[in-house]
This record gives structure tokens, C-alpha cells and sequence, in this order.
DNA sequence: GCCTAATATAAGGTATACCTAACTTATAGT
DNA sequence: ACTATAAGTTAGGTATACCTTATATTAGGC
């Protein structure tokens, strides 16, 4: 018994913004909604209100956010809208990493179930977006994608790029242009303390990365 | 200098609508604008004021609107936009002439022009929508398509379809089941008088179409 | 246990794009 | 020329999703 209502932008925005967070810790401070969605906390305070009357997230004062079973799943199919828009404006169009994410966040608003899962089959269901994430089912499903974040690893330890989690334009234009992308094998060198850079190689390639960069590559170590 | 605000979904719809209206007239009413929008005419009133103060339309009242040359520069940018999205859902993803006029009128507002752009190359820069309308240069050119209505034609004359004009979804899904499309030649039998039916031949098939659904076709006559 | 910084709420405001009801004005047909 | 109807306006209202300013509450570091 699927729900259809549909929801406005604004809160498919909020729900995609938990829901990419949660990906990383679990409780997602008010805060940090609104400093992602560029709006004050005042408003995102209000709409996590609304959210919450919706049984969409449950809110936790002083805490933050979680998405609800069922805001999770209304989450999961925005996602599944935004990485196959990502997937077809990078391989078929030829955009960038940066411009698809762009544009998806555009295209995903606008895009009817029977377009969705029309797109799907049209690009061969692929499994992850371009940045390895992976694609959630029509019903709003989707397993986490398994490995550790680059900045949980040790020197020594090496691995493969599972994928670039929770991204934003900027980060998407760095990693692409590093060639940090899926399946690319990477080796710890260094970790410097301090929240210093941690110093990887990719084949004869080296490279220092900062820990905000880091932060967002999982890694599935060997 | 092309300019690069961009419009809101509403002031799109309009410019639009206007636009698909004044291919057939060239004033269109203000009540016309309201049915089809399905609002009501002080909304569509109100509208037409701003957009007046926008320089997209020039209002004569009692008679109607008629965009300018900046309206309908951009009022065909969208149709651009909608044209192509309606291709690549019929042509790419399989979906039906109504379907892909539907979906292709939510697509369009969220289509940056990087896509749009990229997209007509995808597909091969069409000239023409799935139903034969010229799809506008991206600077916001058409030459409008050449042909006579078909209820301006006389029994015994010939020709095939040009296109199907200012559509709507019910209408898309009748002559795409009649086979009313672009390329189909037709000879007409007979004109009923009385705004009676219009009765043609399409090869060995014999056809009765209401005024209705006549006064959308543009046919080439032979 | 106290206090500050983070978090939350309250109050009032803006813009967009709609609505209904009531009223006015102009056009077109007789 | 008159009048019915179509078209337009005015006034007041709704919902969404933001905003700022000000005030209250709480959690965590000391």
C-alpha cells in the first residue's frame, strides 16, 4: 500500500538533506538542515515541525532530527529521482560530476513515478549514481553502501573508492577532477595529526587530502 | 544580450500558453488564458498585469493579450524545452503522446539551458516535436509551422498532417490512436454543415472528426 | 552546580500565486 | 441608443515558505 501523495520541493529537499546526512552519523542537528539548505534555522525549525506533524521525521530538541520509516522511504525515492537524473546527465549527456548534481537537484522535483522507473530501464538500471551511490528501488529501499570512511583508515591500509557520499558541487568538481572516483584503488601513506591532511597514493599518483574531503570517501579496504 | 533571469513556473505557463494560443489567433483573451490554466479570471487578470509591467505582454483590454517580442522570445524557450522533453520520453523512454506531454510540461520548468542544449544534441537535434511542431532555436527562434487548418479545407483536397497544434493530453491520446500524425496523408470527403463533422480518408481507413479536434491539424495540402 | 553557547520558540512580516464575492465598465447586437 | 453579456477591477482572504528580531530554554564544560 504505497503512498502517493506528493510532496512539494521544499519538503523533498528537507527529506533528501536528512536522509544524506543520516547516511553519515544519525541524528542530524537543526543546524545543520539549515545551514545546507541555506535558510535560517528559525525556518528550518518550523518546517521540522511540520515534518514531524507529517510523521515524516521525529524530532529530538536539543538533538536533532531522524527520519521516520516513512520519511525514510519518501527520502530514498527522492534519491532514486536525483542519482538516475545524475547517471543519465553525466553518460548520456555528458555533463559533469559537478553541472548533473547541479541540474539533477532541478530535474528531481519535477519528475513523475512512470518517468522515473521509464528512465531506469532506459539506462539499464544501473545500481549506483556516477559518484557510487547507490540507487534506491521504486518502493524507496536501499542497503548502505559498505566500507570505511577514508578518515577512519590506517597508514598502510589500502583499498578501493566505494564512493563520494553526501556531496555538494564544489566537492564533486575536486574529486572528479582528482580522479577520486568508484572503483579507483587508493593506499594510505599518511595520517597527520591536528586534523592534518592525510597523505594517499592512487597508483604513482599522490595526493594530500584534507579531512572535509575525506570525510565523504568510503572506502572498501583490502 | 540574451537575458538570463529566469521565470517563475507560473509566468512560464502563461508565456507559454500564450504563445500556443497565438499560433492560431494572435489575441488571446484573458478568459481563454484562465480555462485553460484552470484558474480563475481575476487570478489570470492579475497575472497579466505583472506580466505587462514585465514587458512580456501587452494587454488590450477587452480584447485580449499578445506577448511581445521579448514574451515570446521566451514564451518559445520553454516551448523548446517541452518539445524536446517530449522526444526524448517518446522517442527514448517509450511513453505515449499524453503521457509525454504531461511529464514534458513538468520537465520543462526545471530544465537549465546547459541541459536543454545538451539534450537536443543527445537526440540528434530534432526540428519538430513527437506531433510535428517546430522545436525553437535556443535563442528562442521558430518559424511557424506551414500548412492549413484542417477545417479550413474544402472536400476533395488533399495532403498529409503537418502537425497537431496547442494539444491538450485528451486530445494527444485520440489522434495518436487514430493515427492522426505527422506525415499521414489524408483527402477530405466531405465538410457537414451546421459545425458538423469533417469526414476523411487516411488510406483505406474513413474517418468522422468533430470540429473540435479538426481545428488542431495543419495540413500540408498536395 | 553554574553559566554560556547552542537550540528553540514567539511574534510579526514578506512575496507569490491562488481564491470568492461584489461591483464596474465596455462591446456588440438589436 | 440601449441593454445584456463579457471583461475587468476592488476588496479581502488562503496557503506555502521564507525572513528578522527578540526571548526563552537546555545541555555541556568547567
Amino acid at each position: 500500500m504505497v503512498e502517493r501523495h506528493h510532496f512539494s520541493e521544499s519538503v523533498e529537499m528537507y527529506l533528501k538533506t536528512i536522509a544524506e546526512h543520516s547516511a553519515v552519523g544519525e541524528v542530524v542537528p537543526v543546524t545543520a538542515l539549515a545551514e545546507d539548505l541555506l535558510i535560517s534555522t528559525v525556518s528550518a525549525s518550523e518546517m521540522v515541525h511540520k515534518l514531524e506533524a507529517q510523521g515524516l521525521v521525529q524530532h529530538l530538541p536539543y538533538k536533532g532530527v531522524r527520519l521516520t520509516a516513512e520519511g525514510a522511504r519518501r527520502a530514498n525515492i527522492v534519491l532514486r529521482r536525483h542519482r538516475l537524473w545524475e547517471r543519465f546527465l553525466t553518460d548520456q549527456l555528458g555533463l559533469s560530476w559537478e553541472k548533473a548534481y547541479e541540474f539533477a537537484c532541478e530535474l528531481e522535483h519535477a519528475t513523475d513515478e512512470v518517468v522515473v522507473d521509464a528512465l531506469s530501464k532506459f539506462l539499464g538500471s544501473p545500481e549506483s549514481c556516477p559518484h557510487g551511490n547507490p540507487i534506491p528501488s521504486a518502493d524507496g529501499e536501499v542497503d548502505p553502501p559498505e566500507g570505511v570512511c577514508l578518515v577512519d583508515m590506517a597508514p598502510g591500509e589500502s583499498g578501493s573508492i566505494v564512493c563520494i557520499q553526501n556531496p555538494s558541487p564544489g566537492l564533486l568538481q575536486y574529486v572528479e577532477e582528482k580522479d577520486l572516483r568508484p572503483g579507483t584503488k587508493l593506499q594510505i601513506n599518511a595520517v597527520e595529526p591536528f586534523e592534518g591532511p592525510i597523505s594517499v597514493s592512487l597508483g604513482s599518483e599522490r595526493l594530500s587530502l584534507g579531512r572535509k574531503v575525506a570525510g565523504h570517501i568510503i572506502v572498501a579496504v583490502e
